[in-house]
DNA sequence: GTATATTTGTACGAAAAACGTATAATTAAT
DNA sequence: ATTAATTATACGTTTTTCGTACAAATATAC
């Protein structure tokens, strides 16, 4: 029971330099956000944040990494469960990248910094990786089980869902729709069913 | 007709800086946005920036005037039509608001370079106190023509008008409706006919 | 109380970014 | 050929940001 409110103090302040991080990271861009700016919104000094983080580059990378480890443990929760079928778990995993909880590659990966900083792209690629491997390993199975048809390349199926969104901003497709969502839906049932009819 | 593309082409550059420099101050804010980095998104050269404007703020004051005067005119052809009743000119005046035509207040108001630079602030001040001028005289024209109630300061109505928008983000507001447009709504009805029922 | 761990404020030099200007070359219309 | 405007490059200056050093302040543990 040592040294525990210390601790505590300690972590504290970490959690609130990588939230007003991510924060400002996600509104204004990585490269228009100083270390300065950051200290003041998070109510820190700047040798507090020297203390925990080398450099802003280093601070993106522990936000990438609670990002990462958030969005694994909800996918990983989402895929125990026995109530719901496979493709409800599928449609629930578009609806939690919809509702933003895994905003890691839109925000950081389109970022004009990441994309100057080839160190810090693979780590965003690594790191994506590790997600990408064991989600395909899902789909993998869900292919044996029959849940997913067998004439298709698992990897293939990742790639449209990773660029479901994309898509939904395509302008020429927007206008076809009253409502964006609307423009999401006919992508995702497309994703399920194809052009088919269901029988 | 002499020299008459040379001055077209020179305002086409003075229209691509504007232009992008609006752009990019309304999603990132004005001290966040460099003068060279408009120079690249408009693809125009430094040196010609410096042929029309002194410097970012001058920048900043000639894109107010062209939103200022953008609003008045369509504000104004709107105002000279005869087929709506006030009442109607007041909500389409409302609606030209949300739908972001006159974003100079919003926008331009709340930056911290502006706050900062108490010169550009009496700028925005004066720009402002003119729109204002025009449209309380034409409030108290109305109330004259009794399209509006006698005891009520004109002046008043404006200030109304000018905080519906921020009364529509308060949270607390916002929860007790499903959609946000909805708290517009309720709060322009309010301001129509208070809390009476119609008769 | 004292000792220990952490945070803060200030100040500072170094590095990087942005500013604003000068100059010569380029483009395009007259 | 002349004129006006634009561009590219380079440059010195100013401003901003970075990262660190050090002493003072705060808070907890013993």
């Amino acid at each position: 029971m040592t040294q525990n409110n210390i601790k505590e103090s300690y972590d504290e302040k970490f959690r609130q330099i990588t939230g007003t991080g991510k924060e400002l990271f996600f509104k204004y861009g990585i490269k228009r956000v100083t270390i300065e700016e950051i200290c003041r919104e998070a109510g820190v000094s700047k040798m507090t944040f020297y203390k925990h983080f080398n450099n802003k580059i280093d601070l993106v990378k522990r936000i990438i990494d609670l990002l990462v480890s958030e969005n694994l443990t909800s996918y990983r929760e989402l895929m125990e469960r026995i109530d719901i079928t496979f493709e409800e778990k599928v449609r629930l995993t578009i609806q939690m990248k919809l509702e933003g909880t895994s905003e890691i590659g839109d925000t950081f990966y389109d970022d004009y910094l990441v994309k100057s900083d080839p160190e810090l792209a693979s780590y965003i690629q690594i790191k994506s990786g590790s997600v990408f491997k064991e989600v395909l390993k899902d789909y993998i199975e869900a292919q044996e089980r029959g849940d997913i048809r067998k004439d298709i390349k698992p990897e293939f199926i990742l790639f449209f869902l990773n660029h479901i969104f994309e898509l939904a901003k395509n302008e020429k497709l927007l206008k076809l729709y009253m409502h964006p969502w609307e423009v999401i839906m006919e992508l995702v049932n497309f994703f399920f069913y194809g052009i088919m009819s269901r029988k």
